[in-house]
DNA sequence: ATAAATTTGGACATTATTTGTCAAGATATT
DNA sequence: AATATCTTGACAAATAATGTCCAAATTTAT
């Protein structure tokens, strides 16, 4: 059903969900890191959001967990999203006008081919 | 009323409705590049969405053409934010968890006070 | 309590991206 | 055709992101 994640959506950060993910099966963060093929040090500061994850990154924690790859993108998009505008008082026009736009350019595409 | 940019909405990119603004005055863009003390080939690129205005662009802007910052503002992120998420499929969710995550960033804010 | 394992913080070099600038080419106007 | 306007591409400089290392701090196990 289309409004799944929208009623179980989850609000944590990705650095958040790849620590719970990581810690509920007692992997440590040194191990996690190797097979991410990553240092040890990005991957604390990504679970603490210090760091940016990347959509590599994502693929292979979802695998890696047999987690929702979807959801995790969603987590990891929103939170780029998020910092993006989180300063400004229209945010949430902002985001009304950029699901219109994407809307409209996709509409625009179909009938190009 | 809080719906006023939604129905009003203009989907033009922040670029487009630069050029626009500039036109309508029959302003040259040269001219326009001098009072902004930007390059001309950078403002070129700016209305054409080759490359990123600023917000210190979109202040000016607003300013010399008399025309609402608040709505330039909208233009300018969600051309941003359209921009990064354009090409996911759940860009809808994203955009639904993104704001649901700056609500809940400044409850949090608001109860630290 | 100490040792061992794990995680974090900070420095630094490398790489990638963004920005500013210029000049020549293309287009439009007079 | 001359002039004014705009666009394109190249390049250097500035800024930001990424990878890497190692020591300090914290947590866990003995």
């Amino acid at each position: 059903m289309s409004r799944y994640y929208f009623s179980m959506q989850n609000l944590d950060s990705i650095g958040t969900q790849i620590r719970k993910l990581r810690e509920e099966t007692e992997m440590p963060l040194r191990k996690l890191a190797a097979l991410l093929d990553i240092d040890q040090s990005t991957l604390s500061k990504i679970e603490r959001d210090e760091r940016r994850a990347n959509t590599q990154i994502i693929d292979q924690i979802a695998k890696i967990f047999k987690a929702d790859k979807e959801m995790l993108l969603i987590a990891f998009y929103s939170d780029v999203v998020a910092y993006e505008i989180r300063e400004e008082k229209t945010f949430s026009e902002i985001l009304q006008v950029a699901e219109a736009k994407i809307e409209y350019q996709r509409t625009i595409k179909k009938n190009v081919k």
